[in-house]
DNA sequence: TCTGGGGTCCTAGGACCC
DNA sequence: TCTGGGGTCCTAGGACCC
């Protein structure tokens, strides 16, 4: 492993899902746009996936219940989540990403990280790189991205986040720990709402605060994460950038229209989920050892159960039959059921099945 | 505020083997 | 019958990501 400096950028699609369906549809323009569940009038159970910044102005994001979108705008548009038209973009802007890097990583539907190391030659140069990606995205797509350039994934996925939408921010190696100082820990990769509190209870606010504590006692908190944050606090990630490989689980999951305590109906909804899962891991040629399934109670409780086979399989039969196994097993019928899930992981590569045979 | 759906990774305890 | 240490696999739950 070479010391030799790295260069990484950061491509953060702007509001993906209702840009595209801007784009799709020119009458939303200007108008304040809501992709997701169905409100049903301020009655429905979903969330908000993405929203665009029009609808932000009325305090709406993603994450939030379907329902109090509706009472902050019920005059929005709201668009249930098209998958298929997104993945088919976003295939498109990932392949255009792809040949700009030395390594590439998508890192969801809407977001990729480029190692360009070798493909520029100081931080003026990759801001160009950005520029210049930023205009064939618009070019081509006709949506926005933010970007952000810098010194590993961390600091590179920190920088996009800052200006946005279509934003670029380049940050130097020297620049990093000024840059991250001030700002809340939760920008911090990993560092959700509970890290944040328990942060919080300690008296820690800012990414500065964590890089001028006692690393020691910051392991003893929060153990191997301790040590992680107090690494990422100085802005050090030695992560690469690497293609991801395939799927190591692959599941679907159901959220009823009303909780239900009616078996019958719970058993078909599995039924139904495994055969998506089942039609999904025979698309991607993969065989599978485990099977998980979920349950969601009325009040939020969740459980789930698995098993692991004694061998590989790709067959419908075995995920059903193990997915009612496991359901007879734990179920509670004397609650209300508000969510099942089907899941198999625990892949065996198909060649490594044919040896087997 | 009353919480979707698709994932990844980590931890901790128990079973089992040598 | 009581005892150890290490390794691996399995299960359940939780935090986090978009």
């Amino acid at each position: 492993m070479s010391g030799k400096r790295r260069i990484i950028i950061h491509v953060d699609m702007d509001h993906f899902f209702t840009a595209v369906e801007e784009r799709e549809d020119p009458n939303l323009k200007g108008k304040p746009v809501i992709v997701g569940a169905d409100p049903k009038e301020g009655k429905g159970w979903g969330v908000v996936s993405t929203c665009n910044y029009k609808a932000r102005k009325f305090g709406i994001g993603s994450g939030m219940p379907i329902s109090r979108a509706w009472k902050l705008c019920p005059e929005a548009i709201y668009r249930p989540v098209n998958y298929m038209l997104y993945e088919g973009v976003s295939s498109e802007i990932m392949s255009m990403l792809r040949k700009y890097a030395e390594k590439f990583e998508q890192w969801s539907i809407d977001e990729a990280f480029l190692g360009v190391t070798s493909k520029v030659k100081d931080y003026d140069e990759a801001e160009a790189l950005a520029h210049q990606i930023k205009r064939e995205i618009l070019e081509k797509e006709k949506i926005t991205c933010s970007i952000g350039v810098g010194p590993n994934k961390l600091v590179a996925k920190i920088a996009s986040d800052i200006q946005k939408p279509d934003g670029l921010t380049v940050i130097k190696e020297e620049d990093v720990e000024g840059f991250l100082a001030s700002l809340p820990v939760r920008k911090l990769l990993w560092v959700g709402r509970k890290t944040e509190q328990k942060l919080k209870r300690i008296g820690i606010k800012t990414i500065g605060d964590i890089a001028n504590h006692d690393p020691t006692v910051l392991k003893e908190n929060f153990g191997s994460m301790g040590t992680q944050l107090y690494l990422m606090a100085h802005g050090i990630d030695r992560s690469e950038v690497e293609e991801r490989g395939e799927a190591k689980s692959v599941s679907r999951d159901l959220t009823f229209e009303e909780d239900t305590t009616d078996l019958e109906f719970v058993f078909d909804a599995l039924d139904k989920l495994s055969d998506d899962v089942y039609k999904d891991v025979a698309t991607r040629n993969l065989w599978f050892k485990t099977v998980t399934v979920k349950v969601r109670y009325e009040d939020f409780e969740t459980h789930t159960h698995r098993k692991t086979l004694p061998f590989a399989t790709n067959r419908l039969q075995d995920l059903q039959k193990t997915v009612k196994l496991l359901v007879q097993d734990y179920l509670r019928p004397d609650r209300k059921i508000r969510l099942v899930g089907v899941r198999s992981s625990n892949f065996a590569s198909t060649e490594k099945q044919k040896k087997l045979i």
